[in-house]
RNA sequence: UCGGGGGUCGUCCAACGGUAGGACAGCGGCCUUUGGAGCCGCUGAUCCAGGUUCGAAUCCUGGCCCCCGAGCCA
């Protein structure tokens, strides 16, 4: 097996990148970030900024640096830069000593505001937060110069000074940058750099109560850091005016800021503010629920860093705006586990079948394939009864046209096993079956007919007295439309009611016994499933069905309706 | 309406004036001790209208449609 190299991704970004290093417009020198906010946790989206500035770095034989975007403590907090650094370790990418926070640079860039001021770039506002609003005027008219905007430079300096002092009230002061009342670009028009606001700081606890805002901070902070390429998503666009407006005030080094298109994804939702409402409540167990686009949903959900960075490689990076289907990410991820992932047998909707020639009492060990995709993964016994569990829908009493599987007179093969043919069932009082019973034949040991006999169908089991008990939890999408709260709707209209099935009487191979928790396992025939991370004992085993196995009979089912 | 972006198969991404290509999905076949995996094939797109050019997805002009922007959020 040679491992295929794919070719080397390429995006206008890259493209730009290349250009700058023909030009050396940074001295070929190609340093990003991952600038997350602390307010929320990673996902899937971040997973796509992440890739693309963690694997340009690798690329280009650059850096990247993780960057904490704090500067508005209200909403951070130390829980999430925590969540934050294990999910982007766990995805692969290492920030090495690179680990910083804008909280770090407050004293330099209240210096750098020092500047403006002193250039006369900066002042301090008294008007309201209502009055700034209607000073701004709208999209189509301009707006007012406040009536504060020509403070003396000696003036705003000490009330500047007195802003960090502490001498004002919450929100009676700004500081603003002196720029264009009249932009057609709203963000142009004197934009607020410093507010006011006496909060606790997750790192820098009441050192201040003044704190940037995003605009001022973040280009500033690349800027410290030696950024070659700011990386952001296409809403910042309308920023970047600004974004260097405020380098070349005070003639600071000055990366390039480049805007790509984030990912959204089909019947989910991307959105830390709607994620954090469902958290909040209850319409999931945690922001990392098995059902949730986050980074630690989709690791308790069974995915693997190599699916999710493959995924992110797959889509691709551009700035038109789309809605990745959901089919990728599946894709992505069964690719990954069918090379991995050991196979195991595991009935999730079990139907007695007891073989009725076959001795009572008697046991035997049966050898079955780990993994085919991987020889090297080995073999194992699997014991064999006189009484087995095969699934629910393996047997029709009445077959509809094209199934393969058991049914009345007709043989199949058990995994690993035997032929067996079905000569009867019993049912209970409500006329369901709640027994098969079949013969086997003993020549057929192991799956292979001497007399050369083909059967249609192979089937999973196990043995009812050696299988041991599970829990298995089946996830369906999180929404039943593919936008959720397009239009203006409420988003939780949408949410899909069947996202969670939980199976109790589900029996699995013993195997299976002692599984610790994070291990992952394809179900023939029934998907790819892990033990849960957090409710799965090595004596009670709680599975999550990470993603099902293409089913072609379920599709040739669904159109005979 | 003002400013900034963007429109290529059902979906995502390529094609950088020279045969519109790949992946996923769908459909058909081969193979198979997973109706899995794999392999082969098919279907299928340049927003519209003009123009430039031997030749246009690409350049020009004019439309149309979509997204973002009026936080002391990021």
């Amino acid at each position: 097996m040679c491992a295929t190299v794919s070719p080397p991704p390429t995006d206008f970004i890259r493209e730009i990148i290349r250009r700058d290093l023909e030009t050396n417009k940074f001295g070929g020198r190609v340093h990003t970030r991952f600038p997350p906010e602390p307010n929320g946790y990673l996902h899937i989206g971040h997973a796509k900024s992440i890739c693309l500035n963690f694997g340009l770095a690798a690329e280009f034989q650059g850096k990247c640096n993780l960057r904490f975007d704090d500067t508005n403590p209200t909403k951070e907090d130390i829980e999430y830069v925590e969540s934050i650094m294990e999910d982007v370790h766990w995805l692969g990418f290492d920030w090495e000593d690179r680990l910083f926070y804008a909280s770090d640079y407050f004293e330099q860039l209240y210096q750098f505001a020092v500047q403006l001021i002193r250039a006369g770039k900066a002042y301090v506002d008294d008007l309201s937060a209502d009055e700034i609003r209607e000073h701004r005027g709208t999209l189509t008219e301009p707006g007012k110069e406040s009536r504060y905007r020509c403070r003396s430079i000696e003036e705003n300096l000490g009330l500047f000074e007195g802003m960090r002092a502490g001498k004002f009230e919450d929100g009676s002061r700004v500081l603003r940058a002196k720029i264009d009342m009249t932009s057609p670009n709203l963000n142009m028009r004197d934009p607020v750099i410093y507010r006011i606001r006496r909060a606790t700081h997750h790192r820098t606890g009441d050192d201040w109560c003044i704190y940037p805002m995003y605009d001022f901070a973040h280009g500033f902070s690349d800027s410290i850091e030696g950024i070659t390429h700011s990386i952001c998503t296409l809403e910042f666009e309308d920023h970047r005016p600004l974004y260097d407006w405020f380098l070349e005030q005070v003639d600071a080094y000055h990366p390039q800021q480049i805007e790509f298109a984030r990912l959204s994804l089909g019947y989910t939702i991307l959105s830390k503010r709607k994620l954090l409402q469902l958290v909040q409540e209850g319409v999931v167990s945690g922001w990392n629920d098995p059902r949730m686009p986050t980074i630690s949903g989709l690791r308790r959900r069974g995915y693997t860093p190599e699916a999710i960075r493959n995924f992110c490689e797959t889509i691709g990076v551009a700035k038109r705006d789309s809605i990745v289907d959901m089919t990728l990410l599946e894709y992505a991820i069964r690719e990954d586990l069918n090379r991995r992932a050991p196979r195991v047998m595991g009935v999730l909707r079990p139907l007695k079948v007891v073989i009725e020639n076959y001795p009572d009492g008697q046991a035997e060990e049966l050898d079955a394939i780990n993994n085919p995709e991987n020889p090297a993964s080995g073999t194992r016994k699997v014991p064999f009864s006189k009484v087995l569990y095969i699934e629910q829908e393996d047997f029709r009493e009445v077959p509809p046209p094209k199934y393969y599987r058991l049914s009345p007179g007709k043989e199949v093969r058990l995994r690993y096993a035997y032929f067996v043919k079905c000569t009867g069932v019993v049912k209970n009082e409500n006329g369901e079956v709640v027994e098969v019973r079949c013969t086997y034949d003993p020549t057929t040991r192991g799956g292979d007919a001497p007399d050369g006999r083909k059967v249609k169908a192979t089937i999973h089991w196990v043995s009812a007295e050696h299988s041991i008990p599970a829990k298995v939890r089946l996830y369906d999408r999180l929404f039943t439309k593919p936008n959720p709260g397009e239009g203006g709707a409420d988003f939780k209209e949408s949410l899909n009611p069947n996202s969670l099935e939980v199976l109790t009487g589900c029996r699995v191979e013993p195997t299976l016994q002692g599984a610790a928790a994070g291990c992952r396992f394809q179900f023939e025939r029934m998907g790819y499933f892990c033990t849960d991370s957090v409710d799965s004992k090595p004596d009670a085993l709680v599975f999550n069905r990470t993603v099902q196995l293409r089913d072609t009979w379920a599709k040739i089912a669904a159109q005979q309706g």
